[in-house]
RNA sequence: GCACUAGUAGCUCAAUUGGAUAGAGCGUUCGGCUACGGACCGAAAGGUUGGGAGUUCGAGCCUUCUCUGGUGCACCA
């Protein structure tokens, strides 16, 4: 397999080199003018000025060699200097052929594959999930599916907080209540009314004293933990049990599975030799009592903080923990790329605990650290997104509410002979999934989007049903073909190219379909999982047009009907593997 | 104050990374049902890409100035 792309490169920088000049100038694109061409080439204008020649004319030198190549059913020069190509049935023939004859649909596998861990999910425990934590565990697990489907080795690490402050204001609050054994449910209630607690203002604004007593004994209660007070210890295990079980469970429900449930208190053990190795270096000194690492560098606009490492109280944070994890994954699980994913304004911790990273030598200079940012998801008012009271919107609750919106718009339509209460139910959860991931990730991740729970539900325009419903259109018009999963009508490039041939729609949704082995590895290239949306949306529409243009299950000549399924095949192949990829499955009717 | 980020159709979003006439969906208007699933398809209207200047064959994209939002600027995560 080689991507479309890249062969029709090759054969015009071929052309470009026969007609006597450089091949780099072959480059090819699709075409962004559909009623003129289908792909289409402008290296010539891009040479005339060094050739000093008109481009027109380098451009019918190369349309005339061009022409004579099998691949093209067309190639012309335009002004002031286009190369506009059509590709021949038999070429875009043969290659759904070799597409629906492999195993990946296509889909080429890297030469070199890698190993890398994705950082995502930033769920803390004792603190249920809320919508702040759906993108970050959306994208992630996005991003971290569509790097293995290129055959990389990839370990998604929810990477827990669970060795802070929220623990200790746990402990305390256990304490004031008189109160040793816990539920999740407890759990629930205890951790809300606690920090509520710590944060108590008074008419002026500030702190009130009961406040501030109780957050310096939950702090106390924090570092007692950190230091191993086995007492602090037993509750904290407690914790983590119900907490890590509740998460998980919320996890699954949205179909994010992570490979490692490391948190920061694994890595405690790694901070203080560390820390050491810092100031043995010299890479880290003190500086108003807290230890702390350089990371302005020459290039940098403007002047950046030093990376505290230590707090003045000696205690660890957010960049230790970070730079600690670090460690024990390079000592672990030695992989050559690391992505995090988390929220845009976090971007400065990261840029400065990377180059931290980098200074001391904890991974190797070929190494990669990306760090893909989010925006905020915000309501229709374009403000973060709140419960109607204002508070914080549990992730519970938003799935609840997007499932429950899709089942009574199916009990609405369907057909009560087919589709009963319960499958209206199961199928409202796995469309219901669906819509709220395709909303998320249909958007470029760096930038806020507006969470419409209408917009996401509907059937219509670029949702995640939408895509989900053609998924689901053409395994009804297999099914009545007679073809099931494992019966595949027999591959021939000379049946589809009759196919082709007498049918627009098809040749249309064939070019759309020989994109897919290139969008996938760009996805990846550019942390861009809404490149992937894209994608699947025009081949959905590809398809309908097609669909609604052809009737297949009447179609009469045996060899066009033979190249029509095949096509839907492959359609269904692809989209499939690319709603897997994006996280969230298609039901088998709906 | 400094920095980062965004600004594209009434609304929600794209734009193959510098290419031809800036594309979709929703909404609006019009057209198509004896349903291979109409949860669909076709068509129309809708734009000075926040604004100015520059770079070149060519700019939504690059440079610079400016306006408006959002965010971040050492011991929270």
């Amino acid at each position: 397999m080689e991507i479309i792309i890249e062969k029709l490169n090759r054969i015009c920088g071929e052309a470009f080199a026969r007609a006597g000049y450089e091949a780099s100038a072959g480059r090819v694109n699709v075409s962004n003018r559909p009623d003129l061409c289908e792909y289409q080439c402008n290296g010539a204008m891009a040479l005339a000025k060094k050739e000093h020649k008109k481009p027109i004319d380098i451009a019918a030198a190369v349309a005339g060699i061009l022409k004579e190549d099998p691949a093209f059913s067309k190639a012309e020069a335009c002004m002031p200097g286009f190369i506009n190509l059509d590709l021949s049935p038999a070429f875009i023939a043969e290659y759904m052929e070799s597409m629906l004859l492999s195993e990946t649909a296509g889909l080429i596998r890297t030469a070199a594959p890698k190993k890398i861990i994705v950082d995502y999910g930033g769920a803390n425990v004792a603190k249920p999930l809320h919508v702040g934590h759906l993108r970050s565990a959306v994208i992630g697990e996005a991003l971290k599916r569509i790097a293995a489907a290129l055959g990389n080795e990839v370990l998604g690490d929810v990477h827990l907080g669970d060795w802070g402050l929220q623990m200790g204001l746990i402990i305390e609050e256990l304490k004031d209540r008189n109160q040793t054994e816990f539920t999740l449910s407890d759990l629930e209630e205890i951790y809300p009314a606690a920090s509520a607690k710590s944060k108590e203002t008074g008419a002026d604004g500030e702190l009130t004293e009961a406040a501030k007593s109780f957050r310096a004994r939950a702090l106390h209660a924090t570092a007692c933990l950190q230091s191993g007070d086995p007492e602090c210890l037993a509750v904290w295990k407690r914790i983590m049990e119900l907490s890590k079980a509740d998460l998980k469970k919320n996890y699954d429900d949205l179909n994010v599975h992570f490979e490692l449930w490391k948190g920061e208190s694994d890595v405690q053990k790694y901070i203080p030799d560390m820390l050491q190795d810092f100031i043995d270096r010299g890479i880290a000194y003190e500086s108003q009592g807290a230890l702390v690492v350089d990371v302005q560098e020459d290039t940098d606009k403007k002047e950046l903080p030093p990376c505290i490492v230590r707090k003045s109280d000696g205690s660890s944070l957010y960049a230790t923990t970070d730079l600690a994890t670090l460690v024990e994954r390079e000592m672990l699980y030695h992989p050559d790329a690391y992505v995090y994913v988390a929220d845009q304004r976090q971007s400065l911790h990261y840029l400065s605990f990377f180059r931290v990273a980098r200074k001391a030598g904890i991974v190797r200079p070929e190494e990669t650290l990306d760090f893909l940012g989010f925006g905020t998801m915000n309501g229709k008012d374009g403000k973060p997104f709140k419960t109607r009271s204002g508070g914080v919107m549990r992730l519970e609750i938003l799935i609840r509410d997007i499932c429950d919106a899709v089942y009574e718009k199916i009990r609405a339509t369907r057909d009560e002979s087919e589709i009963s209460d319960e499958e209206a139910a199961e199928i409202a959860k796995t469309v219901g999934l669906a819509a709220l991931k395709y909303g998320d990730l249909s958007n470029q991740a760096s930038k806020d989007y507006i969470f419409d729970i209408d917009r996401f539900t509907s059937f219509e325009g670029n949702t995640g049903p939408y895509i989900l419903y053609t998924i689901v259109r053409i395994g009804s018009i297999l099914k009545r073909c007679g073809y099931d999963e494992a019966a595949v009508p027999e591959v021939s490039a000379a049946t589809l190219q009759t196919a082709i041939e007498t049918m627009p729609s098809l040749k249309e949704l064939a070019e759309v379909l020989s994109r897919y082995n290139e969008v996938v590895p760009a996805a990846w290239d550019q942390l861009a999982p809404h490149k992937i949306c894209q994608f699947i949306y025009e081949l959905s529409n590809a398809f309908n047009t097609f669909y609604h243009e052809v009737k297949i299950v009447s179609e009469e000549d045996a060899e066009k009907k033979a190249g029509c399924l095949n096509m839907l095949v492959l359609t269904r192949r692809v989209l499939t593997d690319c709603i897997h990829m994006l996280g969230f499955e298609a039901p088998d009717k709906m």
